[in-house]
DNA sequence: ATACCATCTGTAACCGGTTACAGATAGTTA
DNA sequence: TAACTATCTGTAACCGGTTACAGATGGTAT
C-alpha cells in the first residue's frame, strides 16, 4: 500500500522518452507530438505523479505560497480576515502559510529571516503588536507585501484599509442624532494608526455639532474585552458619566457593556454603546451591538488578490485600497 | 535597499571556503575549525543570510511544515482547533500551511495529491466533509496523518478524539437530573462517528433511567445554526414539545434558543437548552449557554504534537488519544 | 535541388543546498 | 621512524525538477 516516492524520471523512463518531454507535458508546452503526450498523461494519470514542490520551486524561483502574518488567533477580528484571504488564494492557486506572532523575539526575528526572501512568494501581514518587527520587514523587503490596517510609518506600502475616520465620525454623530451629548470615548492601542484615525473622527464629529470635547470622557483602552469593562469602569466613576459609549472595537463595546450591565445600570435604557468592527460577536451579543462594520472578509480577499497581482507583475506602484465602513443599526442605542 | 538574492556561496566565497564547510556551519556539524566557524557565522549574521529551504528539502526530503486541512473556517470550532494546532506547530519550529476544503470535487483531488506525500512532512486533518476525499488520503498514507475527532472507519489510523458518548450521557443525565422526561435530541451530521455516539450517549442516558426513547424527539440536524432553529421549530410543533432539548452541538443549540424566543417561548423557563462543544460563543449566547465542553485548544495542540512526532519516528504504532468531555453548567437549563 | 521553417525530442546545465569520499595536516602511539 | 588517528577542508555527486541549445525530421517556398 505504501507508495514509493514516484519522479519524473520514473515516468520519462516508464513511457521511454527524456524527463525534458514529460516537463513539457507537465507544463503543457508547444510542441510535444499529441500521441506521446497522450501516452504521457495516461501514465501520470495512473501513477498520481505530482511534481515536487521543491525542486519546482528551486528552479523556477516560486513557491506559489503566500504568507500570513496574523499577531493572533484568538480574536475574531484576525480570523475573519485570515477567511478573507484563505478563500481568495483558495483560487488563485496558492497556498497559504500561516504564521502567528506573539512570540519570542528572538523567534520572531528568525520567522523574519526565514520569511523575508525565501519561502513564500508573498506577504500579507495584518497589525504587527510592535512596529520593531515591522521595520525590520519593511528594510528587507524583497517579496511583495501587503498590510491590512496598518496606516503611517510609509506610504510607499501597499495597504488595505478603512475609511476609520469617517467610521469613528459616523459612529459619534449617530449618537448626537440619538440626543447624546456627554459621549465617552474608549481608545485602542494608541499606536495603531486606525485608533488615532477612530479618534480623529470623533472629535471631528463633536466639533461639527458644536459639543465641546471633554478629555475626562476619552479613556485608553487596548482592543481586549477587558480594558473595554475597565475603562467603561473607570467611566462611571465620572459624578457625571456620559449617557453613551462609542468603543474602538467591539471587543471592548462588549466588555463596556458588561461593566454598565454589572453596576446595575442597562443598555441602552441608560447608556447607549456603540462597537466598531462588526465582528460575529457583534450580532449574538446582548443586546445586540450597534456598531461600524468593517468589511472583514473584503479586506482579507483584497489583501491577498493584491500580493498576488504583485507576484504576478500586475501592479506594482504602491497601492492604498482604502474601504467603506458602515453604520449597522442594532439594539445597544437608544434616543435620549 | 533591495537585497540581492543571497546563497550559500556568496558566503563561502566571502569567507574564502567552499560551500560545504559553511554547510557544516550551519547544521553544527563536527570537525569545523572555530576560527573558520566564527568567521563563517560573522558573514551569515552580517548578510542575514537564510538556506533557501525548497533547496534544503530537495536534498535533505524534508519540509518542516505541517498541514492542516479544516472543511471551514467560519465556524468557532475549526478556529480553536486551529489556533491549537498553530501554537503546538510554532514551538516545535514547524511551519503550518493551511488548506480548506469545501472547494470543487477538482481542487480537492489536485490538494490531495499536491498533500499526498510532497509539500507537508505530516498533516492534521479534521472533519472532512465526505469520507471519499478521506479514503484517498488513506489509500495514500505515505505521510504521517492525524484526525482530530473521526472515529471509524479505519482503527489503525492516529486519531485524537473526545468522550462523546460519555458527553452525551452526561448531558442528558443532567437534563434529567433536573426534572426533564421529555428531552429532544438534535443530531449532527450523522455520517460522522461523533454525531452517532452522542446520540448513542443521549439513548442510554434515557434507559438508564428508564425513560422511553421517543424517536419523534429525535431530529436532524447537520451542525449549522440554522439547522438548529428548523430542528427546534419541527419539535416545536409536536403536540406534546419536549421541555429540554440536547442539540448536538453549540452553534444548533443557539439556533434552536432563537427558534424558542422566536415562538414566544422563554429559555431556560420554558425549554431547557443543552448544547456540545463549548466554543467561544457558548459563553456570549444569550442565555449563556450550558454545554459539554470539549478541549479543543488541547485537542489541535495534541494533535500536532502527534504529527510531529510521527515524523520524527518517536511514535509510531497507531494512537487513539481520547480527551476528556466536561459538562459545563452556564444559564441556559433550568429544572422542571 | 536548396534553403528555410515548424515540429518534435534529447542532452546537459542549472537552481541551492547536503554529504560521501578523499586528501591534507598534525598529534599520538608503538 | 613508521603507523595510526583525529581534525579539518575541498571536490563532486545528488536531490527532482526546468529550460537553453542543438540535432533530427518532414513540409513548403524558391
Amino acid at each position: 500500500m505504501k507508495m514509493k516516492k514516484i519522479t519524473i524520471d520514473d515516468i520519462a523512463r516508464q513511457v521511454g522518452v527524456s524527463k525534458a518531454t514529460v516537463s513539457r507535458v507537465i507544463n503543457n508546452k508547444k510542441y510535444v507530438d499529441s500521441e506521446t503526450k497522450k501516452k504521457i498523461m495516461a501514465v501520470i494519470e495512473e501513477t498520481g505523479f505530482t511534481p515536487q514542490t521543491s525542486a519546482v520551486k528551486l528552479s523556477m524561483g516560486k513557491t506559489d505560497v503566500i504568507g500570513l502574518l496574523v499577531p493572533s488567533l484568538s480574536n475574531p477580528y484576525s480570523l475573519t480576515v485570515i477567511q478573507g484571504v484563505a478563500e481568495q488564494i483558495a483560487q488563485c492557486n496558492y497556498e497559504l502559510m500561516l504564521y502567528t506572532t506573539g512570540l519570542s523575539e528572538e523567534n520572531q526575528k528568525k520567522f523574519l529571516q526565514k520569511i523575508s526572501h525565501k519561502n513564500v512568494d508573498g506577504l500579507v501581514v495584518l497589525l504587527p503588536r510592535d512596529s520593531s518587527a515591522l521595520e525590520v520587514l519593511l528594510s528587507s523587503t524583497d517579496i511583495p507585501l501587503v498590510l491590512i490596517d496598518h496606516r503611517g510609518i510609509d506610504t510607499h506600502l501597499h495597504t488595505v484599509s478603512v475609511t476609520n475616520e469617517k467610521g469613528g465620525f459616523d459612529a459619534t454623530e449617530y449618537l448626537i442624532s440619538l440626543g447624546h451629548e456627554r459621549i465617552g470615548f474608549i481608545t485602542g492601542v494608541m499606536e495603531f494608526g486606525c485608533s488615532k484615525d477612530r479618534l480623529d473622527g470623533y472629535t471631528k464629529a463633536l466639533e461639527a455639532h458644536h459639543i465641546d470635547v471633554d478629555q475626562e470622557l476619552i479613556v485608553n483602552g487596548d482592543f481586549t474585552e477587558s480594558s473595554g469593562f475597565n475603562a467603561m469602569c473607570a467611566l462611571l466613576q465620572h459624578p457625571k458619566p456620559p449617557t453613551s459609549v462609542f468603543c474602538s472595537n467591539d471587543d471592548m463595546a462588549i466588555g463596556a457593556i458588561r461593566a454598565i450591565q454589572h453596576s446595575g445600570l442597562r443598555v441602552p435604557e441608560d447608556i447607549s454603546v456603540i462597537g466598531f468592527d462588526d465582528t460575529v460577536r457583534a450580532s449574538m451579543a446582548y443586546p445586540s451591538l450597534t456598531t461600524i462594520k468593517q468589511p472583514l472578509l473584503t479586506m482579507g480577499a483584497t489583501a491577498a488578490n493584491l500580493v498576488r497581482r504583485l507576484i504576478d507583475k500586475e501592479a506594482v506602484e504602491p497601492t492604498n485600497v482604502v474601504l467603506n465602513t458602515e453604520l449597522i443599526i442594532r439594539n445597544s442605542c437608544a434616543s435620549r
